[in-house]
DNA sequence: GGCGCGCTGTGAAGCGGTTCACAGCCGGCT
DNA sequence: AGCCGGCTGTGAACCGCTTCACAGCGCGCC
């Protein structure tokens, strides 16, 4: 049980875990995940470390085995937006992977994080003899797509409130735990990342989440987060949606 | 030459043109392209009219015979964004096409147009059995992604001078024609569709291109624009992305 | 011809979010 | 302990874009 006994064959038990239970490998034959797993790279990061910029040349596809992972963009002047935040399991870069063009957008390690790297050399031979992986690719990149046609209609429909309430029940879908009190955002985010992912000041945001705790809907304790009355954030949502 | 002389081999040479010509089929023996134009229907579309709306479930991946496509989205009071505008020779839908999902956008002809439809039963077998066809589709997905992240950037660190300037330079680029005045938009696009592209308003998008007139960067004329200094454009974008 | 409609042009008022300025609080570091 | 840096909370001034209101213009249609 010591975390350090068997080192070379825990990292590798991970990788494989990691591929394995991914759609994305989903109907691979097994017999390809050995090589596949051979030629994969894993790497130790530290928090805020930078795994690459935009405008890089791509290495490959990433696959985050522990920690998390922010996908953002930084404007010259100090301004960034985070587009989006990769949880163990999850598996990004493959835009540059597909295309070859350099990166989009940077990637950050929030926290400590451990990342598994198929290199773009190693990938592509095996994505020319394996349809049903192309057709697992093709299905992420829509689902990128379309949480990106997502941001857009919000920013453009939205206001800030109704972004923020969209977002936090986003949040707590995807990492929350119900508690007596509500729905608990599992994530630790401070009120700064928070304006970032929604294009607006940490103020701004703020302000916003005051007034929603002196209402009662929701409540804060040293940067958590907790939706006290999701229904009420729903209809914000709504609200301004048809506005 | 008189146009319905022979008006069916003008439509199916027509078809033919379109996917042949596509990078997406480039790569596909040309033999398996007969039987995909066999099955491939056309539509004709009258101007405005709705091709597909947000919601509906897929029928299949569409091509712009002649003519011009929007693709937009409506929130529910009356808003909309144009997401993009497709020309004669381009592709779109290929997303809810791929993923069996429900359309992500509106789709509706600009102008009267005629169209092209795979549809997606037919198209699918063909997929898996086509891997270079697999890969371009995914370049073409990749394409649509940086696209839209660029526009949330966009939105993002840029004020309403810097996207429209942007853009302007944008569609020059796609569909304009130097004269000695300077570089001529070929598309009519009322300020109203422009304000769409970038989610501000007709009056907003008027106030800026009168300012840029006075000072002799644009001209207008019934709904053309040309940009007379395309320089001085450029450096606007430049100024407003770095603070 | 003349009527109406959609696009353009322009100003006044309002508001949502930014920017700036400052204060309190907590945790880490020495 | 004492200090410092990062997060939070809050108000005042500012600004960019919206909303509303109205006028003129060009074009198609009866």
């Amino acid at each position: 049980m010591s975390p350090g006994a068997q080192p070379f064959q825990h990292l590798r038990e991970r990788k494989r875990r990691l591929l394995a239970d991914h759609f994305l490998f989903r109907d691979s034959p097994a017999a390809s995940l050995g090589p596949i797993l051979d030629l994969s790279v894993t790497r130790e990061m530290a928090d805020g470390e930078v795994l690459f910029l935009k405008g890089d040349e791509p290495d490959g596809l990433y696959g985050v085995l522990v920690g998390r992972v922010k996908i953002c963009v930084d404007s010259g002047g100090g301004k960034e937006i985070i587009l989006n935040i990769l949880e163990a399991g999850e598996i990004f870069g493959e835009i540059a992977l597909l295309d070859g063009e350099p990166r989009t957008a940077d990637a950050r390690a929030m926290g400590p994080a451990s990342l598994l790297l198929l290199r773009r050399r190693d990938f592509l031979p095996y994505l020319e003899r394996d349809p049903q992986l192309c057709l697992h690719l093709m299905t992420l990149l829509c689902r990128r797509l379309r949480w990106t046609s997502g941001l857009i209609e919000d920013a453009a429909f939205l206001g800030l409130p109704g972004r923020l309430a969209k977002r936090l029940l986003g949040l707590a879908q995807a990492s929350g735990e119900t508690t007596a009190d509500g729905v608990a955002i599992g994530l630790r985010l401070s009120q700064h990342e928070l304006g970032h992912m929604l294009g607006v000041t940490r103020e701004a945001v703020n302000k916003v989440l005051q007034r929603w705790r002196r209402r009662g809907l929701v409540d804060m304790d040293q940067g958590h987060i907790v939706l006290r009355d999701t229904a009420a954030l729903a209809a914000i949502v709504k609200d301004e949606g048809l506005g």
